[in-house]
RNA sequence: GGAAGCGUGGCAGAGUGGUUGAAUGCACCGGUCUUGAAAACCGGCGUGGGGAAACCCAUCGUGAGUUCGAAUCUCACCGCUUCCGCCA
């Protein structure tokens, strides 16, 4: 959520730089409504103070024992009054809250402008695409032979779920705990173990709600309050310093978590239907950051660097693409894409996402630190995948697969494999 | 599932219808003192909104209600604690 200071105070410049992500902001509107809200509030205000010191008269004159029906009288029709004002306050308020929470973050300066994925910029480039003497398999034909099932699955669930059964269950799970105690070891994270389904609260905090609902896997509760299966840990863990006021030296405070995410895909209907690349279930291990306004730059540089290490240690190709305006989620200011090679589609695609959300999210949760000056202010978050699980074993299978139908195993990811080198 | 209790500022903790935005302590900020620090003492100190300012409004888990007036009374909801039952 913008600061709705920045939008009474410069609201051109606001409305310019939305403009740029392809938001267009009514300024009309939103000038109209704040006069009005003035206006009202302003009434609402003196019809309260006219109350508060009539009944502060009454409590005096009692006390000294006078008569208080004069001034009774005189209050005797403020109520009704008092209440239209503040019904209309109310609803006033709300329709600024409703569009305030409807408007996504401003792109950081450093973003380039662009109309689409097309215009994203590639910042970096790491490894080599194998050389293959064969015509590359997907995912699906390499994988099928270690386990990996998507007609159980589909009987069992529907279209966008896959079931894993021996040596493809154990290599997911070993690229889980890997990732894990990379990041908990060598990046300065500490694990957390999170809920799946969360309130709709928390679903505001990150973002997803109220615009993106239709995304969602919803969980209804026969007189009691929805819940919602998270479509990342993003959301149970960014939400963690919801409604907190937390101390300057603990930050920054890094999180890690693999959780299972839950996606709708609604909208999707014929995009990556072939394989694990879009699933409504798939793992991912999450790191999330609170830091200092200061430190938020330096944070999503460092953040995605822990992300690229992933990649690095399990030897796999990617590029690092800075997303343009248009291209940026809703609550990002700004945000790298890594995506890994996938020589069957002879393309990158999106493995990990990282953000910087500046003070958008903590704004939406009320997130705060206490910094030394004894003042309250805005946290800033971060987070990236770090990684995929899902897409980061069909890449192993695409990058690692032999002529003999056999896939290699990254040396680093051998200890959690109990050793084994390849699955033949 | 049954029973009881509790939710107040950064923290602890008073306050049970009237000039209470809220005692007190701690923390924090400024000052005096000191070679420096600590201690002591003096002053300040929640958040959001309106206003050029004086000042005003809202806010004691959330929402409704009673009242001229609610942190305080009523109802519902949410959360937490304790005891009993059940359970991986």
């Amino acid at each position: 959520m913008l600061d709705i200071q920045w939008l009474r105070n410069d609201l051109d410049e606001v409305t310019r730089r939305l403009a740029t992500r392809g938001y267009s902001l009514d300024a009309e509107g939103f000038s109209r409504l704040e006069a009005e809200r003035k206006a009202i509030q302003i009434r609402t205000q003196n019809l309260q103070a006219e109350r508060n010191s009539s009944s502060r008269a009454i409590g005096i004159a009692k006390s000294k024992g006078e008569d208080v029906a004069p001034i009774l009288a005189r209050v005797a029709d403020l109520g009704d009054e008092l209440k239209a004002a503040e019904t209309a306050l109310e609803a006033v308020q709300g329709h600024l809250e409703t569009l305030l929470a409807g408007i996504p973050n401003l792109p950081h300066p450093s973003v380039p402008v662009g109309d689409s994925e097309a215009d994203n910029v590639e910042v970096a480039r790491w490894g080599e695409s194998p050389v293959m003497a064969f015509a590359p398999r997907d995912h699906v034909d390499v994988g099928e032979p270690f386990g990996l099932d998507f007609e159980t699955a589909s009987r069992i669930a529907g279209a966008r779920f896959s079931l894993l059964r021996g040596p493809m269950a154990r290599l997911h799970r070993a690229l889980a705990q890997f990732m894990l105690d990379l990041h908990v070891s060598r990046h300065g994270y500490t694990e957390v173990y999170v809920p799946y389904l969360v309130n709709p609260a928390a679903m505001f905090g990150t973002g997803q709600l109220p615009k993106f609902e239709d995304d969602l896997f919803q969980v209804p509760r026969a007189g009691m309050e929805r819940m919602f299966l998270i479509p990342t840990a993003e959301v149970p863990v960014t939400n963690m310093v919801r409604e907190q006021i937390v101390a300057r030296e603990t930050l920054p405070l890094r999180f890690v978590a693999h959780t299972p995410c839950f996606r709708s895909e609604a909208g999707a209907y014929g995009r990556d239907t072939r394989g694990m690349i879009r699933q409504h279930q798939f793992d991912k291990v999450e790191l999330v950051q609170m830091v200092e306004p200061e430190q938020g730059e330096d944070a999503l540089e460092e953040l995605t660097g822990h992300a690229e290490a992933v990649l690095q240690a399990l030897e796999l190709p990617y590029r690092k693409m800075l997303l343009c305006t248009r291209d940026m989620g809703f609550s990002a200011a700004k945000t790298y894409d890594l995506e890994v090679w996938l020589p069957a589609q002879g393309t990158y695609r999106e493995i990990s996402s990282c953000s910087h959300f500046g003070a958008f999210q903590a704004r939406r949760m009320q997130a705060r630190y206490r910094h030394a000056q004894g003042r309250n202010d805005l946290l800033h978050t971060l987070n990236g995948s770090g990684l995929a699980i899902g897409r980061t074993l069909v890449a192993l299978l695409e990058n690692f697969q032999q002529a003999d139908g056999s896939v290699v195993l990254p040396d680093a990811l051998r200890p959690w494999m109990g050793g084994l080198d390849r699955l033949a």
